[in-house]
DNA sequence: ATGAAAGCGCTAACAA
DNA sequence: TTGTTAGCGCTTTCAT
């Protein structure tokens, strides 16, 4: 029997060109001898491997974690595989990682909220998609934070803050400059002032934001709300809250971001924005998947919506 | 100039066998072109991915984003890559995932704490090292589990505690059973009994291990400690111990396991055991790479240290 | 319905 | 010191 034959069978192309019969009993024989066609070769001539690249930034993030599942779940329905790179990991801010990983021939590439590696945009790659990080040029698949902020800003003003602080995340990255804009935004919609006097940046441990927190919560006069770009700020800020005596929510109202499992089991349990990172790693995956088969209308732009989670963080203004 | 040349001066080995002359406008026009040697061709012909399969439970659990890292640089150092599967990522348990890297051709497989799929182990397949998973034929890399349990139940029965309870996670591992040996055997080297009465069950999750800890609490007589399998489950216990008017660690002492990042932001915040998940990763990729190698010495069992990290949710017996 | 043969891009043994 | 050549295991076209 000929390898064109075993060949047809196996990557499913024989309908009509090889008899059942025979199939049949070459399926039998690759099932007896545990055959697995050699995915080297088969990447080799074909020029495809089936294979899609995820970088992250920080993959001890849970949150990332969910992106990962909601990627692999899509591709494996797909019949491909994702490939995790932490930027992170290799020392090197995900350079040497994407780099073996272009080599590795991935057929697309994810990249996630960070400065994509310069070897992701290299020219002649495949197909790359930003997610949460806004671009011209390459296709996205972003949060719609402004939706989140508005929704977490509505709910506080609607509970009588005016001063608002914003414990930021000491990072460029569009992702929170995305979340400063939407801030202030909100606050002149209600015609409050967004002064320097109401921002507080820290690095991204819960360690920094304690430390800021205590700066801020020191000010006078001290905010009575505070929007944190992320739970583990808020979880920092609310440790500066206790050091300093304030009770939440009855002196200090706090909402976070991302709605990471701690999110619930802090106290008190936290307010936060909450958005689907298994759906937007899904849907990544699924634009990459539309640009590689070279779709006509393949999106450029896709949205995953955020939402308010409200639990004990958050109340009303403290009446003095 | 020939293909054999520029393989030879891109692989590192021109020494002695190009000119140095021809190998600088070598490297120079490859510089130029941004050329990058096909993987899949070196694959296929050198029979080495130079990559290497990590399968992990739920790379949502902080944890293993650290053991991934441990793993990344490690690999990153030696020229390798490493790959993720999430066992829980693709609907399959990782079966399908493992098989795609089987395919895929990983020169080594990394298979923490779970039963590994049974693709993993089909014969003819690469080098396979078990973590935190005893076993009689793989070579493994396991936590001295013993020792950290031990360290604990120590730190409790100084406190002059002596019901000191289990809260464990309801699942067929051996990392679980091995703290429920050590507990068991802590109890008894003080002379106590270690009854069913002391134990409870819960799903890996927080509201699981708060609806198993209320029922726990409210066993007579109440226990005074729990050593509980994860610091999620402790967390939910922190939440049960709550629902029912008792103080954390005046009532009770609760210690938990993993030292995740969430240990230090409850309240109080947790005493807990702590292993290095980064050198976990790290030491893995150490040993495949010995077999890999096909080092005569290669280990076949390596351990990674434990730690006690008291902090406020342990205290001494409450006097009744 | 099946088989023969070419070639994907690389490495390594050998020849010049 | 450089070039020629033979595959690695597969897919695919073309002939049978």
């Amino acid at each position: 029997m000929s390898q064109s034959t075993v060949s047809l069978v196996l990557s499913g192309k024989a309908s009509g060109r090889v008899a059942a019969a025979t199939a049949d009993l070459v399926r039998a024989a690759a099932d007896e001898l545990g055959y697995q066609p050699n995915a080297a070769a088969r990447t080799l001539k074909s020029g495809a491997s089936r294979t899609i690249g995820l970088v992250v930034p920080d993959i001890t993030n849970p949150v990332f974690g969910h992106v990962l599942r909601g990627a692999q779940s899509a591709a494996t329905a797909a019949g491909y595989t994702v490939v995790l790179v932490d930027a992170d990991g290799d020392g090197t801010g995900g350079e040497a990682s994407v780099r073996a990983l272009r080599q590795t021939f991935v057929d697309g590439l994810l990249v996630f909220a960070i400065a994509p590696p310069e070897a992701a945009l290299a020219p002649g790659g495949p197909p790359v998609v930003l997610m949460d990080m806004p671009d011209g040029d390459l296709p996205t698949v972003t949060l719609d934070l402004k939706g989140g902020v508005h929704a977490a800003m509505e709910h506080l003003l609607g509970l009588g803050h005016e001063r608002i602080a914003h414990l930021r995340a000491d990072i460029a990255e569009p992702t929170f400059a995305a979340r400063a804009a939407a801030w202030a935004r909100a606050l002149h919609g209600a015609g409050l002032d967004a002064g320097e006097d109401l921002v507080a940046r820290c690095a991204f441990t819960h360690t920094a934001a304690r430390a800021a927190g205590n700066t801020l919560l020191a000010r006078d006069p001290r905010p009575t709300a505070v929007l944190c770009d992320d739970d583990l700020l808020a979880a920092g800020l609310l440790l500066a809250a206790r050091d300093r005596g304030l009770t939440v929510p009855g002196d200090l109202s706090v909402v976070g971001f991302d709605d990471m499992p701690l999110a619930e089991l802090l106290t008190p349990p936290l307010t936060t924005v909450r958005f689907d990172a298994q759906a937007l790693g899904g849907r990544a995956v699924d634009v990459v998947l539309a640009h590689i088969r070279g779709d006509e209308d393949a999106p450029r732009r896709a949205w995953i919506e955020t939402s308010l989670v409200v639990r004990e963080s958050t109340g009303p203004l403290p009446r003095p």
